[in-house]
DNA sequence: CCCTGATTCGC
DNA sequence: GCGAATCAGG
């Protein structure tokens, strides 16, 4: 595929709604986020807000050494500290989980193919064969086609105990 | 491990 | 110009 002025229309289209590169590498089709990476860069768009960076990396050659992969895990501290942290920052996050508007998405991210799998939760919203079905889209839990906040909403109807224990959390 | 964008550089 | 490989960070 090569970059016909209607893939980069709707390439800037997608990356100025803030659809992430891979996702929009999925929308388009035959591309790698790598090569939507490079062409937000290439027409200098890049920059979307802040999303991460401000960072200076030090340029490092390519073709003569094979360059020892210095996986960087530096863990700085014990990794049994940094399992504890962890965990902690799961459980906060977890007790000031709540909000139904946490889960609407900022802009129309219809899930298309790739992205929705796995991972993605599947939760439908809208009337299936409507024009605006689509689906939540959000992180799913493991061995859950729903993220934590749908797979709780499915679980209600079923588990009285977890909508107690959710009341009562929030 | 999953993901994000950023950068370099051989092609 | 393109994008894989690589990098830094969440």
């Amino acid at each position: 595929m090569s970059w016909t002025d209607e893939r980069v229309d709707l390439l800037k289209k997608l990356w100025q709604e803030g659809l992430s590169a891979s996702q929009i590498a999925g929308e388009l089709g035959g591309v790698t986020r790598n090569a939507v990476i490079g062409k937000i860069h290439r027409l200098g768009l890049s920059g979307r807000g802040q999303p991460t960076s401000t960072i200076k990396r030090a340029r490092r050659p390519r073709n003569s050494a094979p360059v020892r992969q210095q996986r960087r895990t530096v863990t700085v501290g014990a990794t049994a500290l940094q399992a504890e942290v962890e965990v902690e920052m799961e459980a906060e996050q977890e007790t000031e989980l709540q909000p139904v508007h946490a889960l609407v998405m900022p802009i129309s991210r219809r899930l298309t193919i790739e992205k929705l799998t796995e991972r993605t939760c599947k939760w439908p919203i809208g009337d299936p064969g409507d024009e605006d079905f689509h689906f939540c889209g959000c992180d799913s839990l493991e061995s859950s086609p729903y993220c934590e906040y749908h797979a709780g909403v499915a679980y209600q109807t079923s588990d009285p105990r977890r909508r107690m224990k959710r009341a009562a959390n929030g």
